[in-house]
DNA sequence: ATATGATTTGGGAGCGCTCCCATATATTAC
DNA sequence: GTAATATATGGGAGCGCTCCCAAATCATAT
């Protein structure tokens, strides 16, 4: 934009040279494309570059007048202000990074991570911010990490499951840019983060295990490396606890969020006949369904299955799964949110957010 | 950046109140961030902050010391260009927008979508572009096309599934800015896009079915109101041609990408008694290999079904899915290509490009 | 030796915006 | 009425970069 296109420059030469040649050739030219810019809307409009300014960026102190002229110019030529100067001018941007690390496979398999996109994207399209997103490689992770701190576009960050002493968390800390994390990071002292309050989803589960009589609960777990692994488990257990069911460990095996892990750890329970198990993922239920289908068992029946996460596709397994509802949008929406908080007031104490969770019942468990 | 941080502001309101009183107090200050730009690189190098730029930029008219000189500094001090500068000046700024419109219900279900992303965002990372990710929702859309065309951040626009007349579309060939469309659209003249052979795909998927002796070959369409759709459609009926099966319309059912769809549409299906079903994309043959159990048919056996995209899922189902793979995430890689081709040469001629299919043969039709 | 050309270098201007300051105008107090 | 204050406005400077031009340096030809 700065520059002049290459072409003109050739004919500006070009023109120069027939010029020494004792010709006198004028040549003038404007710009096709109508660029605006607060210049060009303050002439319209009838004030100063300063006012349009301050119109856009709701300062108080503009006479009702100027405001609603400056304004009906903005609305009538789909004036949009150029983002790369306000960055260099104020250091704020409106645009906001989402960083996903791409080891996680869960990312293609799983719409945990699609849901939670769309929550956040719509929560910034509502707050007018824009989203750059990065599925960070360990290879470019260095100059990711540069590029969110120092290219002057991003006001702030939000990471979803970051690992143990995360380079990028470090240099977000050091380099004092807003970040907020989904999902609980193992280190949460002073970090601003969203999750689910995984704990009380998965007592509520096993505990309407429980209830409806079941005595024999087993329990395929996440990653327990993970923060939600270990709450999940966590629930599980304190639920066997307030049911007087004790626990077996015999019945606990450690799954990683795939659908084939549901399917291996389920042929490996089914030894030893438990008459429920609580799959502490929904993908994961789905390969536990197909192994328990394989054995001949009738889910609802022989066997009873309770799900965690409550995906698209949970209420069209067969039989529809019971299952514990995260409100992901949500989490992506209230990510956002405080975000932005963040970045518009430095000092905001920082927030952890647990959002509650939400049995759906159907018939995986025998009732209804 | 610009502007003092409002506490150096009160400190210094204060201080110059101070001073009025007959005190003389001297404040001074620095950044405490260690903020690198052009000239503090040209200062440690002993350069002009030109010749930083110029090395930067690759431009060939600089000595083999001094560029050595400045990308030791560069990599010493662990520099990024300011973009927001960049793009001011230049109008040039590596990072290109994607745009996927929600109403697509796939974006939730489907792990095309996230694939698509993995590939756009792996091939950026390479060429170091950043992505600026747009899930444009129709409340918003005026002021999406507005911030991509007119906020200077966007050197370009990848857009997965347009509707015909696309707005978006419009506006970028109107203000001329390089985009690239995943998928053919409707209307592809003049119009980068990639896409995979759809036709020819679905014609190796059906031609396999009628060379292992199938006959009564029905088909689960994708919506018929997509390229792809059609394409799938004209594959399924080309290859009946040339096995000499005669088509029926009465085994033709138009689905919606949905496993839900799937499921419905071969209940219905089941009626007129197929032996082999062509189902157009992996999720509805999900929701099919539903209705069939339900319907206690073995599939292999008394049935046989060819999906469409190989999708993470396709080999855990069972029996694992005979399917069309489609090269999603390279699908990806080469919309970056071609566009980042069309950035930096805005005369490159329009690049329309089919990537081929490969039919992955497993359990579901009765062979292997 | 000087003249001519090619290569390399440094500094000025300006991209569109925000912030600050100085000035102009409106409001209130006396 | 004037003085004091509050509110509204316009213009200058500068954010970090790229591009252009002019000057300096080097290489080659005469």
């Amino acid at each position: 934009m700065g520059a002049l296109p290459n072409h003109i420059n050739i004919l500006l030469k070009f023109v120069q040279n027939l010029n020494k040649t004792g010709f006198l050739i004028k040549l003038t030219w404007e710009r096709s494309q109508n660029y605006m810019n607060l210049e060009s809307i303050a002439k319209l409009s009838g004030v100063s570059r300063s006012t349009v300014s301050r119109v856009i960026n709701d300062s108080p102190n503009v006479s009702s007048a100027a405001r609603e002229k400056v304004l009906s110019v903005i609305q009538q030529v789909d004036f949009q202000p150029n983002i790369a100067a306000r960055s260099l001018a104020a250091g704020k941007t409106q645009v906001i990074g989402l960083v996903i690390p791409t080891h996680i496979t869960r990312l293609f398999s799983d719409p945990f991570f699609p849901l939670l996109i769309q929550g956040i994207s719509s929560s910034c399209n509502a707050s007018d911010f824009s989203v750059m997103l990065w599925l960070s490689e360990p290879e470019h992770e260095r100059r990711m990490i540069r590029k969110i701190l120092y290219n002057g576009i991003i006001d702030g960050v939000i990471i979803s499951s970051s690992v143990i002493n995360d380079p990028l968390v470090n240099a977000l800390k050091e380099r004092d840019l807003p970040f907020v994390m989904v999902g609980e990071p193992i280190d949460k002292e002073n970090t601003n983060f969203v999750d689910v309050d995984n704990q009380s989803g998965a007592l509520r589960a096993v505990l309407h295990l429980a209830r409806i009589g079941y005595k024999k609960i087993a329990t395929i777990t996440c990653a327990l490396n993970t923060a939600v692994g270990i709450s999940r488990l966590a629930g599980y257990e304190e639920a066997l606890h307030q049911a007087n069911l004790k626990f077996d460990s015999k019945l606990v095996m450690e799954g990683d969020f795939s659908q084939e892990s549901g399917y291996i750890l389920t042929k490996r329970l089914l030894v030893q006949k438990p008459d429920a198990i609580f799959v502490a993922s929904d993908p994961m239920a789905q390969g536990c369904y197909r192994a328990l289908h394989e054995a001949g068992l009738t889910i609802g029946k022989d066997i009873a299955i309770v799900g965690f996460d409550d995906l698209p596709f949970s209420p069209h397994m067969s039989p529809p799964l019971t299952t514990v509802r995260q409100p992901i949008i949500n989490m992506g929406q209230m990510a956002v949110e405080i975000l932005i908080n963040s970045i518009q007031d430095a000092n905001r104490p920082v927030r952890q957010l647990y959002l509650p969770t939400e049995l759906i019942v159907r018939s995986s468990c025998g009732l209804s």
